[in-house]
DNA sequence: GACGGAAAGCTGTATTATAGCTTTTGCAAA
DNA sequence: TTTGCAAAAGCTATAATACAGCTTTCCGTC
């Protein structure tokens, strides 16, 4: 990287290399599993080091738009929910938001994707969707089951929301929930509360199954008003 | 940087790296703003180099969980919403995600941030929001004012909510719809329904300041209905 | 005690080197 | 001609070094 004359500047070549090669992807049309060019060919392609370039992509990589992999060039990547997650741990983490604020954000979404889901979601959607709900039910004795079940329930019915994003925004909230979870549940201090919890989820499964909107998102927002009181109870928030 | 004996394995420290570092987050209990160990400290204390150390914090930088700077040591960052919309706007220019999809999560998530600001908005947000309903009227001549002021508008709805993931999600839609919205500016015909859409907001910053959570959620909805409406007549969707 | 400048500390970029993984190429066998 | 496999070429991952230039600290002076 011969630098002739030229001011050596010290300013920020990475975030330039993140614009370049957004902007490549933009251009090109690049599509999920669509190759990207060699580090050492975008490095004298933008005129920096391939410091720079590596740099670049681990950032991009960070967010996932593009995947990397040893001797491998660089892919467009899927959409993923991971980079969103680092976002909301953090908040969490730094005290920036809390657990209340996280179950409003949830409550109003997945009222709409109960909905949605009822609306159209595939046999085998409704299928997995069930299933869920009647694993916890049967995993009564196992609270790290039936909390997996629950989360994986609640991430189903989004995917059958057919709309991404709200898929997105749902697992976003997986690890922040896979933290509290347990709080909620020692809350319910009777069997029968928690049974009713599980009765819940299946009378919601089940309106999905039915393909009736209304009630699948009635029960959601019932459920979700449980689960923020149980919440509240544990003093948690 | 001694390997001593140790087989030089080829994997991805930097992703350990990234780990390493969020623990230190996590378990020094870091707030924004304050400091991590250099990067010649983090690069001694993981065992791994220099170049590594970059990497992951060049990571954590691209999700905004940290902030560089040239000479100062690396700080912990504020929330922001950067980092989602780049995963949103990759979603969008890969074709993972439409247009209408937004809408639809926006449309949920606003009725909902239009009831909270109702109940809990300052009364400099009161203003503020309906300062840019106003702002849009005027301008009417302009539609690149009239945009900026409708995207200011909305996040200020969403900041007004308390919410920080409200903000968070509504912001990080921003560059798709500064993108967007002339579409459904052209498609609104004539000056009657422009102006419609303009009173509307009003409408809907005078139930804000009312506090007024029934009315504001209501228009709200409306809102969205009528610009969903505009983006199909466009034949955008 | 206040101020200013030198020194120390730190990051940003470039370069070189090398291990090891992946893909391509080309030859040989069926 | 096609299949299979091995060598070679291509590429990434990590390390180490060098140095420019920005920031913070520290110390001496007024």
């Amino acid at each position: 990287m011969i630098q002739l004359g030229k001011p050596p500047v010290l300013g920020d070549f990475v975030t330039g290399a993140i614009a370049s090669i957004t902007r490549l992807i933009r251009e090109k049309e690049l599509k999920p599993g669509d190759y990207l060019p060699a580090e050492a060919v975008l490095s004298e392609q933008f005129q920096v080091s391939r410091t720079v370039i590596r740099e670049a992509l681990r950032s991009l990589a960070a967010l996932h738009l593009v995947d990397l992999g040893t001797g491998k060039r660089p892919t467009i990547a899927h959409l993923d929910d991971a980079s969103m997650a680092m976002t909301i741990e953090h908040g969490v983490v730094t005290d920036q938001i809390d657990i209340l604020q996280i179950y409003d954000v949830r409550r109003t979404i997945e009222g709409r994707t109960a909905t949605l889901a009822a609306l159209r979601r595939s046999e085998a959607e409704a299928q997995r969707i069930l299933g869920h709900a009647r694993a916890m039910r049967d995993a009564s004795s196992d609270p790290e089951a039936i909390m997996e079940h629950d989360i994986a329930f609640h991430i189903a019915i989004a995917r059958a929301s057919r709309n991404p994003v709200f898929a997105l925004i749902i697992g976003a909230f997986q690890g922040v929930t896979r933290q509290t979870w347990p709080i909620g549940w020692k809350s319910r201090a009777d069997d029968g509360e928690r049974h009713a919890m599980n009765a819940l989820h299946e009378e919601l499964a089940l309106a999905i199954v039915d393909g009736n909107p209304q009630a699948a998102s009635t029960l959601m927002n019932r459920h979700f008003d449980q689960s923020i009181k149980a919440l509240l109870t544990a003093g948690l928030i």
